[in-house]
RNA sequence: UGGGGCGUCGCCAAGUGGUAAGGCACCGGUUUUUGGUACCGGCAUUCGCAGGUUCGAAUCCUGCCGCCCCAG
């Protein structure tokens, strides 16, 4: 039987762990796992958006649908089950930045944002208040004890990992996070929901922007923001018009499809988004290649040296060698599609050491001129 | 008008008698809790139009149409 150790500081009888429950079967098997340990074990739901949009949408986290699903799993399990309606702080804290972001030509990261301040911040604070000695999550990651305290890493298996999603993680938030699905594969994950007759073991991961019901999120964006949706013009570097397109909000730094532009002896991707004059600036691949970038907001964990470590700079990215001067990331090789809006995220070895927003990139000039 | 050149998939383009390369674009798939990338697959029974020669033509001949350049 798969248990999970709660790394708690008193025995688990005594003890008492929020779980945050989206209706999958990660967050649904955390929970479960919480229950098998002993502790008295209170799920909470959040509900971040409108229902009507989210009716039909199963495979998006929190939708109504998903809302239901947890409620019927906490009571299958037998613990507390509590929905707060959080969605005016989610509209806010992610829906409108991610919109804001396009806006200014950037390519946002809405799953960072929500976890930076909807799980982590408001959450997490929902759990102290109602005295839990811990907030579970069924984040894929893990949480190690190391000699100067809890240390993030990467998830056990390594295709599942989300990590990329966490780098903005404070010490204080994970002192008081605990991941037990980190050593986990998912088929275990699934497992246990099976053994457990969970009605969510086999429902679909899930995927794209939980709020954007069909995956058209340029109709979000454009809702909001409606000048990322103007049209505007491509150009190369030179300036010189080589077509035409619907909006920045279609583009993002390192694209290469839907640019319709043909006759070309080599592909063309977006090097930048000049929202300022709504254009977009195309180029061959290699003019792509960036040798370093500017981090803000920059969150650190670890401790130690700067240099040997790896970065990704979007999260499906393989980690590449980098060093890090405290503001800046300096790839070994050329990275490309370097976009900024996204995080770049440093780890040594399998712990994650910290990260930040890309602000903006240096070229690595590959090129003659 | 006289002289020259050209017209092959949306764009660029190979092919000068043996039965339509390739690139870009586009479409589909794979991967994936962000946007992308990458990879795989699809994409002209037809070569400006109409005749003719030939066993066989995008390739040769004739006419027509269209475009470009040069010209006192």
């Amino acid at each position: 039987m798969i248990e999970a150790d709660f790394q708690l500081e008193r025995p688990p009888r005594e003890a008492r762990i929020v779980v945050a429950m989206s209706g999958g079967v990660d967050s649904s098997v955390v929970a479960a796992l919480a229950a098998r340990s002993g502790a008295e074990v209170i799920g909470v739901t959040l509900q971040l958006y409108d229902h009507g949009e989210a009716i039909g949408r199963s495979r998006a986290c929190c939708a109504g649908r998903d809302i239901a699903d947890a409620r019927a799993v906490a009571e299958r399990l037998g613990i507390a089950h509590y929905v707060f309606d959080y969605e005016s702080r989610f509209r806010d804290s992610v829906i409108e930045r991610f919109a804001d972001e396009y806006a200014r030509g950037r390519t946002p990261v809405p799953c960072i944002s929500c976890n930076q301040g909807v799980k982590f911040t408001d959450l997490f604070g929902l759990a102290r208040d109602l005295g839990a000695d811990c907030l579970a999550t069924g984040h894929y990651v893990r949480r190690v004890m190391g000699l100067a305290g809890p240390e993030l890493h990467r998830a056990a298996d390594p295709a599942r990992d989300q990590s990329y999603f966490l780098f903005a993680t404070t010490r204080e938030q994970l002192d008081y996070l605990r991941f037990p699905l980190g050593g986990l594969a998912k088929a275990e994950v699934r497992e246990v929901a099976r053994d457990l007759r969970l009605a969510v073991a086999d429902k679909p991961d899930s995927q794209d922007i939980c709020f954007v019901p069909d995956g058209d999120y340029a109709r979000v964006v454009a809702k909001i923001r409606p000048e990322a949706a103007r049209a505007g013009e491509i150009v190369d570097r030179e300036g010189r018009l080589l077509g035409e397109h619907r909006g920045l909000i279609h583009f993002t730094v390192g694209q290469r499809r839907g640019l319709e532009i043909g006759g070309q002896a080599e592909p063309l991707y977006v090097l930048r988004l000049e929202p300022d004059r709504g254009r977009v600036v195309v180029g061959p691949k290699r003019a792509l290649a960036v040798h370093s970038a500017r981090l803000g907001g920059i969150n650190w964990l670890g401790g130690g040296g700067h240099d040997l470590l790896t970065v990704k700079v979007r999260s499906l990215a393989r980690p590449a060698p980098a060093r890090f001067d405290g503001e800046s990331v300096h790839f070994a090789g050329p990275e490309y599609g370097v976009a900024p809006g996204q995080a770049a995220v440093l780890y040594e070895g399998d712990r994650v050491l910290g990260g930040g927003w890309i602000e903006e990139t240096v070229a690595a000039e590959l090129e003659p001129a």
